[in-house]
DNA sequence: CGGGATCCGAAACGATACTG
DNA sequence: CAGTATCGTTTCGGATCCCG
């Protein structure tokens, strides 16, 4: 495995995958992601599943997820209001990536957490 | 695929996977980790892929990189002096994962772009 | 060559208050 | 219930200068 394939990073594409990455990237959306992973939420149940995100955040986040396709956000005309959100098909598939990442985390964790307090004990 | 296996975001572990995927958030980290990839590379070396990322900030993410037992840094002390920098073990399963990520991207960038737009569009 | 130190503007984030 | 608006703080990142 000491040759690995590596995407177009390097030319004009990395911009756009940067530009998509950032957003996986930012302090909210993989966490949101996940917790839409296995059901439609409404707006103040993911709040409380997201803690501690603000609602600013949340919202925000949200947004952002809209934007790019990744949730859909559903009204009812009921009073008072409900909206729910849920995973796109594209949401689902980036769901599978990002729970690659999470399970790395996962596993990594507590091996990272010494290391960096080895490293910082200098 | 309705009903997805989703890691322990949700409690104390939480705090701990968010501090690890907050290094891979980072602007720089993948495209880093990236061009660590296929081979061991000197700083400027490294600097020229990753342009234009600037001196500072390869720095410090390598930096951070081998803090959490990512990369290698090693020194030969000749003059002027040479550092080569290389993924670790972790570092490569790390590769894995964040390939999965940077795939995504790229197979879902333009489609993504298009979707902002529209969204912008209102 | 491979950095570190400093400064500064921009962007992200949290807290709080208010609204349909 | 589901947000938006405003504000202040913190963090990030680029530019520049310096050094072994």
């Amino acid at each position: 495995m000491g040759q690995q394939e590596v995407p177009e990073l390097c030319g004009r594409g990395r911009e756009l995958v940067r530009d998509v990455l950032e957003r996986v990237g930012d302090k909210w959306s993989v966490v949101v992601i996940c917790q839409l992973g296995d059901a439609t939420r409404r707006f103040n149940e993911l709040r409380r599943l997201c803690e501690p995100i603000t609602q600013r955040m949340l919202s925000a986040t949200l947004h952002g997820l809209e934007r790019d396709g990744v949730v859909t956000r559903t009204v009812f005309d009921t009073k008072p209001v409900r909206v729910d959100y849920a995973l796109t098909p594209r949401g689902l598939s980036l769901l599978e990536v990002v729970l690659g990442l999470a399970w790395w985390a996962e596993r990594n964790a507590a091996e990272i957490q010494r290391d960096r307090d080895l490293f910082d004990a200098r």
